[in-house]
RNA sequence: GGGGGCGUAGCUCAGAUGGUUAGAGCGCUGCCCUGUCACGGCAGAGGCCGCGGGUUCGAGUCCCGUCGCUCCCGCCA
């Protein structure tokens, strides 16, 4: 860090310091790390954001500032003067960047004093999370989150460089902007000027930055805070930061090409090791099948395997009726000696946990000498055992565990499984990491429930194929994933009036419904639309990626509880009578319940 | 909306089968200590066992409800 600007409270940094300093003098400023007090000599050692320094208070040649050093308490912020002097060899801490010296303090003044924090500023012992969200001052001093904030600042000043070296614009779009159904719940805010109407706070930037290319912006980008009023996740937040980008006259390899050089410079600075691009590019329809996942964790095998025409016409009843009617599949993992290992009570809390992903049960089915050690190895023909053990690469001493259902459900079911026994299993190596694109994206899947289409990425992004036939459309988009998070995803646009209307209608909405709803692309549309694309990265998730950190919590400095609350703040809250009359709105349940968030 | 885990001292946790004064480490307070760096030594304070109800002679422990945290399913174009 470039040394402060003197002044009354410091002239340096505490962790600037070295051995080349010897016999200068210095001021420096911070707050108490820690104390050793011997009664005589006392040991400070003073932190400020670039790391410790330790002081020493000699009684016999500064006593008025030793008589201070005695009634110091951790994070006490104080300012201290003297020289730095360097430290008897013996005495020498190679644990600390400053180590070799320390400053003997002539004079000491108290800043500000400090009441016993509420948990330890100077350890990273894990704490209860909703006492380090409502005391997020004092946990962001702590190292490793603000370690977190450095690498986050990190992150993004080098997507702002690489873009900005390819002439890219930052351009801000509206926070207060309309309500555009489908997709997530919007947060809205109710409008004073217009009684009964709404804002919303934008879920992305989509229209914006296609009405930016329709403007000749050509390049665009934007560090984008978005918004979706769904429950949170260890990786989903109601609000989160978008890396957000488009570009005019492209086609999918300019994107993933100069999103392959962005991320590779992105991570490295993050000090996360990639293979140089360019990076494997994975069909969705195979990431379902071997990983069912579309954002496959790629850092160790187990994968899947479709066995269904394997085991077809097996005596196996339940099998058969998930084949015999055509609606499903029987796919199956190696969960190898590990598996084998597991006792029977392991096996059948694995049949509760597929069931959370509507499977009804998971077989598992132990590699013999012989064949399968299973009762229900009878049901199976000597041929279909040697060739699911083929296909599956099983072999003597390890576990088989199928599940036979609809295809999605089938994946989801296995896909999870997957991840559960290779995080059990130790399979995935420390430092390993995997990136990889999911392309070739069905354009829409079928919605059971609400018998319709809907589109797997959103309705924006360009198709292929035959509109009139929805279920073999492909879309021209991507998703980047690295170990397993989805970190960002894209498409080539719709730049065409007419084909956006007919992909609108071929999820339902209706001509007129669109104009009212998105009248406004439709309408820019039509006076010259470029070809364009772009795609948007999950800041957060990256940060949390590269801290090393499970839960994006981490990498936000001021972020919700899971259930959507700030403990800090007390957001949500209750609102003045008088401000909901100006704004027209009536609570329909009467006075709210005031919570006792965060109460332990 | 649903499922799993959790809630005991300021912090992190231990408290089989219900049993009499609820423990540990760290932190905190006081005293001692002139080369420590997780300083050390002695002494001490500190508890609505998340909250409410129930069972019981007796509940931190069992039951019901509730609040909160967390992970997951649903949801997240």
């Amino acid at each position: 860090m470039k040394p402060p600007r003197a002044n009354g409270y410091r002239d340096a940094w505490c962790g600037g310091f070295s051995a080349g300093d010897t016999d200068a003098p210095a001021r420096v400023a911070g707050w108490v790390h820690r104390r050793r007090d011997h009664g005589g000599v006392v040991f400070i050692d003073l932190r400020d954001r670039s790391g410790l320094l330790q002081l020493v208070f000699h009684p016999d040649r500064a006593p008025e500032a030793h008589q201070l050093a005695h009634r110091l308490r951790p994070e006490d912020v104080l300012s201290a003067a003297g020289t730095i002097v360097r430290r008897d060899p013996e005495n020498v801490n190679p644990q600390l960047p400053t180590g070799e010296v320390e400053l003997a303090v002539s004079d000491v003044e108290i800043l500000s004093d400090a009441d016993t924090p509420p948990f330890p500023i100077d350890e990273e012992v894990a704490v209860d999370e909703v006492l380090r969200l409502r005391h997020r001052a004092l946990d962001l001093r702590r190292e490793g989150m603000a370690e977190m904030l450095a690498l986050r600042h990190r992150v993004i000043a080098a997507m702002r460089a690489y873009l900005d070296e390819r002439d890219f614009l930052e351009v801000e779009t509206p926070i207060l902007t309309r309500s555009t159904p489908e997709g997530a719940r919007d947060f809205l805010v109710p409008a004073r000027i217009s009684p009964g109407t709404f804002f919303a706070l934008p879920q992305s930037p989509q229209l914006f930055k296609q009405l930016l290319m329709i403007a000749g912006a050509e390049r665009y980008y934007q560090i984008a805070r978005c918004f979706r009023d769904e429950d949170s996740r260890a990786d989903r937040q109601p609000e989160f930061t978008q890396l957000d980008i488009e570009m005019s006259f492209v086609e999918e390899d300019d994107v993933i090409e100069l999103i392959e050089g962005l991320m590779h410079r992105v991570l490295s600075v993050g000090g996360l090791g990639l293979p140089a691009p360019p990076w494997p590019r994975l069909p969705h329809a195979e990431a379902m099948e071997r990983y069912g996942s579309d954002r496959p964790d790629l850092r160790f095998g187990m994968e899947i395997h479709d066995v269904s025409e394997l085991v077809q016409g097996s005596d196996f009843k339940v099998f058969e009726n998930v084949l015999g009617s055509g609606a499903g599949v029987v796919r199956a993992l190696n969960a190898g000696p590990q598996g084998a290992a597991m006792s029977r009570h392991e096996l059948d809390e694995l049949n509760e946990f597929v069931q959370a992903y509507g499977a009804r049960a998971t077989a598992p089915m132990p590699v013999t000498e012989e064949g399968w050690g299973s009762n229900l190895a009878k049901f199976f023909s000597p041929e279909q055992v040697a060739a699911v053990n083929q296909r599956l690469g099983a072999s003597p001493g390890d576990l088989l565990l199928f599940v036979a259902d609809r295809a999605s459900v089938a994946a989801a079911a296995l896909g999870a499984l997957r991840l559960e026994l290779g995080h059990r299993f130790g399979l995935v190596p420390a430092g390993r990491h995997q990136v990889s694109w999911v392309v070739d994206f069905p354009m829409f899947e079928y919605d059971e429930a609400e018998g319709r289409w809907d589109p797997l990425h959103h309705p924006f992004t360009q198709p292929t194929g035959d509109l009139a036939d929805p279920g073999a459309l492909r879309a021209r988009a991507y998703d980047l994933t690295i170990d397993g998070w989805e970190m960002g995803g894209g498409s080539i646009r719709i730049h065409s009036p007419e084909v956006q209307r007919e992909v609108f209608r071929a999820i339902g909405i209706s001509d007129q419904e669109a104009q009212e709803r998105f009248g406004f692309l439709l309408d820019a549309l039509r006076y010259g639309a470029p070809p364009h694309g772009g795609i948007a990265f999950g800041i957060d998730r990256i940060v949390a990626l590269l801290g090393g950190r499970e839960s994006i919590r981490d990498a936000i400095a001021f972020p919700k509880t899971a259930s959507g609350l700030d403990p800090l703040t007390g957001a949500p809250a209750a609102v003045d009578e008088r401000q909901l009359r100006e704004l027209g709105v009536r609570l329909a349940g009467g006075a709210p319940r005031t919570g006792d968030a965060g109460t332990r």
